[in-house]
DNA sequence: TTAAAAAAGCAACATAGTTGCAAATGAAAA
DNA sequence: TTTTCATTTGCAACTATGTTGCTTTTTTAA
């Protein structure tokens, strides 16, 4: 990696940090640099084994949630009970999420993707509903699968 | 409960099991029985609370598994990491589920109900994907908590 | 009624998630 | 730079959730 690559994206780090109001720390970045490394999801067990032996479990379980209560981080919900993280855009920040994109999950690869430009789909719900959040989950084969 | 509802509902349970090839047995009687009994999804926890104490927690899991390889229900994600199950429509049943309507999680009362005439929307995915399911989950105030 | 097959219960284990508290680290003031 | 205070981490202990192998019990069908 150029040296100047991974100024930039420690950088990045630091400032998304900043900008929430979060202290610097060792477990912080390394969790932030999985996300920024990678297109997909990541699920609580990928990213305790990716950052390796370094951090406790318990740390690991609180910077998610530090994270998801910030809005850097939003959570996907699968179906086979392992809930897995993805970053934000930036208009989460503030701790607000306003993710309005889908989500979909290979089952060959299984990896989970944020499809940011594919808008949630109005729901009309039978009379006395009213909704608040749409969270819509595609399973199938992803585009480098096929 | 007068007699004969109470006969009518057994014997609905035991052609449920027959037509499955599943063998009628208390633990499945007592399972069916409440999904029948009300209206929502249950999640595991649930059910091992109203199951009582007369089973043992691995014959519900057991049981809930059979259940949904046979198509008799089908489960729910949830972003909170807990499996709802509900009940099937007949066209389920032979181990295909074939169910196409939406979920709905009330945040006051916590129930969840199967939106049956809501069908899920066609989703355009971009190019190279491939959907094979199309889960749909809406978070919102239902019509008995407004 | 009996015999074979299936299911339930039990124990032991594995994994996931939580909590309180002491030690370590980071941010900001001196 | 050093000190101070607040925040974060690691650890230990615990609860909850889910799994597996095996024995006993129940169900089904001959
Ligand atoms: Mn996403
Ligand atoms: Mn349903
Ligand atoms: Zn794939
Ligand atoms: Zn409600």
């Amino acid at each position: 990696m150029p040296k100047q690559a991974s100024v930039n994206i420690e950088n990045k780090i630091a400032g998304l940090l900043k900008r929430n109001n979060l202290s610097i720390t060792d477990s912080r970045k390394k969790i932030l640099h999985l996300f920024l490394e990678q297109t997909g999801a990541l699920a609580h067990g990928d990213i305790e084994k990716r950052a390796g032996e370094k951090f406790d479990r318990v740390t690991v379980y609180r910077t998610l949630q530090t994270f998801v209560d910030k809005g850097i981080i939003h959570t996907i919900p699968t179906a086979d009970n392992s809930i897995r993280y993805a970053l934000c855009k930036d208009e989460c920040a503030g701790g607000h999420h306003h993710d309005h994109h889908i989500h979909f999950v290979c089952h060959k690869c299984n990896n989970t993707y944020c499809l940011d430009d594919v808008v949630t789909p109005e729901i009309k719900l039978p009379k006395g509903y009213s909704a608040e959040h749409v969270e819509v989950v595609v399973d199938g084969i992803c585009k480098n699968c096929r």
